[in-house]
DNA sequence: TTTTAGCACTCTTTTGTTTTGATTGCTAAT
DNA sequence: ATTAGCAATCAAAACAAAAGAGTGCTAAAA
C-alpha cells in the first residue's frame, strides 16, 4: 500500500504529465503540488514508486513517466471525478437538450458532445437490437416488388428497411405478412426472428420461399448491422504523442478498422464507465492507446456505446467526470 | 506546343516519380522509357521543359518533379485510360453484382470498390434529393405520436424518416395527409416541399400547425441530410508524402470536415470525372492533394458521387482508367 | 544544327564529434 | 528522516566534414 505522501507524488506526476506530455523530474514538483520537501526527498519517493512498479523511465537520467500501473492506481484512486467547469455543464445540458426523432441520435449527440469538451476522439455506435422486444412490425408495400418493413422495439428504437423481391407482390398478401409477423413477434424479443420462425411461416402461408425469405434475411441484416460514427478525429493528431509517424499511422488504422471499432464498444459487459488502459485494452492494435468506454442503458436495455480514444496520457479526470455528467443527463431523458 | 521528344520526357518524369516518388534525374529516363538519346538530351530538354513550367525542382542539383501544370498536361494528353487488368475488371464486375435494396448503397459498393482497387481514399455522398420528382409520398403511423413519412422517388430513391408531435395523431388524420400531399407533390420536383406548400396545406386542413409543421420540417431536413462515407482512410498513410507529419495532419483534418467533404463532391457539374491537381481544388485545404471525382447520373438524375483523395502524385492513369470502367458497369446495371 | 562527353559546381544527406543542459543517484551533513 | 551538494549519465542540439547525386555549361563530335 502507497502511504499518503507517495501517493500525492504518484498523483502529482501523472497529472503533471498529462498536462505537459514530458517526463516530470523531482524539482518541477516542490514548487506546487502541495508537496512540502525537497527534491531529493521526492527522488527518494520516485526512486521506490519506479521500484514498485507505478512509473517508469524513459532513459537514466531522465525525469518519469507514469507506468500503466501508475495510471491504474491514479484512475483507480486518486481521481476526481467531477473535474468540470459550469460552462461545460451548461454547453452539455443545451447539447443534450437537441430534439431527436430516433433514440440512435441522442447517441450521436452524446459522442459528439464528448468529443467537443475533452478534446478527444470518440467513436460510437448505436443500440444493440438483439437484446430488444418487439413491440410492433409494420409491412408497407412501396411498389409491386418492394416493401419496407418497420420494427419498433419497447425502449423506442425503429429500425427500418427496404425489402426487394423477384416477384409481385400484393397489398393482400401483405396484410397477412403483417399479421402473422406480429402475431408470433410482438413482445417477443428481437432474436426471434430466425430460422425456426422462418420454416413455421413457410408452414403457414401459402406464399413461396421468394417472399418470405427476402423479408426474414433483409429484416435480420438490418438488424445486425452495426453503424460506427466517428467524431474528432482530426483532434488527436494534434497531440504531442502523435508526433510520432508509427503513433498516428497506427491510429488512423484503428480508426478505418469498423470490426475492431465495434468489437471495442461491444466488449466489456458493465453498465457503467469502463477505462482501458494500454496494454489493458482487449485489442492488441490498441495498446499503445486508452480507451474509455460508457454504454447508455435504460432498464438493462443497451441504448448505445460511446468510446473516447487517446494517449494513454489521457485526462481521465476530465474524462470520467464529463461521461458520468453525460451518463446522468441521459438518465434524466429517459 | 511541345515536340514529340519533350511529350514522351514529360510522360516518362510524370510516371517515373508517380512511381518512385522520387525527383527523377536525367539518367534516369536513358535506360528505360524509350528515349534513344543521352542524359545530356535530356538534360537541356528537361531545362526547356522546366522553363515552360511543366516540371520544377526541389533545389539546384536536384532532379525535377512534375509541377502542376506538368500533371494537367499529362492528365488531358498524354494519359492511358485504359489502365487497368483483367483481374481488376474480373473484381470490380463482381463487387458490382452484389444486390442492393437502396441505391445509395450502390455508390458506397463503388466507392469501396475503388478504393480497394486503387488503394487510394474514397469519399462518398448518396444522391441529391433536390432534382428529383415524387413518385409517392406515404405516411404510416407509429404511435400515437410518432409517424414515419416514405418517400419515392423517379430513381428509385428512397428516403425516410421518422417523425414525433407533441399532441395525439389520428389514423384519419393520417389518411388525409396522405391524400394532400400525394395530390400536391405527385409528379413534382423535391423542392416543391416548401413554405408555400406548408400554407396552402395550413389553409386546406383543419389541423393544427403542430401537425403539418413538424412533417414539413422533418422531410426537409431528411432530404437535405448528407451522408458521407469514407473509405480507406488508413491506405494514404502508406504513401511517402505523408510522412511529413503536416501533410499527414492536413490530411486528416480534410477527411475530419464533412461540409468540406460534401462541397467537393457537390462542385462541378459535369456529368463525367473531374480532375483536379493541387491548386485547381476549390477548396484551399486540398491545395496539396489531388482530387478525381465522378458523379453517377442516370438519365441527368444524380445518383451519387464519389471522389477519390491522394497525393498530387496520384496514379490518374490508374484512377481513371478504374473509374471510367465502374462508370461504364453502373449504367449498365440501371 | 543537334547531340554528347566531360567536368566543375551546388546542394542534400549522412556521418561523426563536441557541447550543452537537464536530471538522477549517491554520499555525507543536518 | 531529510536535505544539500556533486559526480555521473544521457538526450538533444550544434557544429563540422565527407560523400554522393545531379545539374549546367563548355567544347568537341556527329
Amino acid at each position: 500500500m502507497l502511504d499518503d505522501r507517495k501517493k500525492k507524488v504518484l498523483q502529482a506526476i501523472v497529472e503533471e504529465y498529462i498536462n505537459t506530455a514530458e517526463p516530470v523530474s523531482s524539482n518541477a514538483l516542490t514548487s506546487n503540488h502541495g508537496l512540502q520537501c525537497s527534491s531529493a526527498t521526492i527522488r527518494n519517493e520516485m526512486a521506490d514508486l519506479e521500484k514498485s512498479g507505478y512509473l517508469d523511465k524513459t532513459h537514466t537520467s531522465s525525469g518519469r513517466i507514469p507506468s500503466e500501473k501508475g495510471y491504474r492506481y491514479y484512475v483507480d484512486e486518486l481521481l476526481k471525478d467531477d473535474d468540470i467547469s459550469l460552462e461545460e455543464i451548461k454547453y452539455i445540458s443545451s447539447k443534450l437538450e437537441t430534439k431527436v426523432n430516433e433514440i440512435e441520435d441522442l447517441t450521436k449527440i452524446a459522442a459528439n458532445t464528448i468529443s467537443e469538451v475533452t478534446h478527444y476522439t470518440t467513436v460510437s455506435i448505436g443500440p444493440k437490437a438483439n437484446e430488444q422486444i418487439i413491440k410492433d412490425i409494420k409491412f408497407i408495400l412501396l411498389g409491386s416488388r418492394m416493401m419496407m418493413a418497420v420494427i419498433l422495439t419497447d425502449t423506442g428504437l425503429v429500425k427500418e428497411t427496404i425489402i426487394k423481391f423477384d416477384e409481385d407482390v400484393t397489398e393482400k398478401q401483405v396484410e397477412t405478412i403483417n399479421y402473422m409477423f406480429n402475431k408470433k413477434l410482438k413482445g417477443q424479443p428481437i432474436e426471434k426472428i430466425d430460422r425456426p420462425l422462418e420454416e413455421y411461416l413457410y408452414d403457414e402461408m401459402t406464399y413461396s420461399v421468394n417472399v418470405i425469405k427476402p423479408i426474414i434475411e433483409q429484416i435480420k441484416k438490418v438488424l445486425e448491422d452495426e453503424q460506427i460514427y466517428l467524431e474528432g478525429a482530426n483532434k488527436s493528431f494534434d497531440l504531442p504523442e502523435f508526433n510520432s509517424l508509427e503513433v498516428a499511422k497506427n491510429f488512423v488504422n484503428v480508426l478505418d478498422t469498423k470490426e475492431l471499432m465495434a468489437d471495442m464498444l461491444n466488449s466489456g459487459f458493465a453498465d457503467d464507465i469502463q477505462v482501458y488502459i494500454g496494454d489493458e485494452n482487449p485489442k492488441e492494435e490498441l495498446k499503445d492507446f486508452s480507451v474509455v468506454t460508457f454504454k447508455h442503458k435504460v432498464n438493462g436495455k443497451d441504448l448505445g456505446t460511446i468510446g473516447i480514444i487517446g494517449p494513454k496520457r489521457m485526462d481521465y479526470s476530465k474524462v470520467i467526470s464529463v461521461m458520468k455528467y453525460i451518463n446522468k443527463k441521459l438518465k434524466e431523458i429517459e
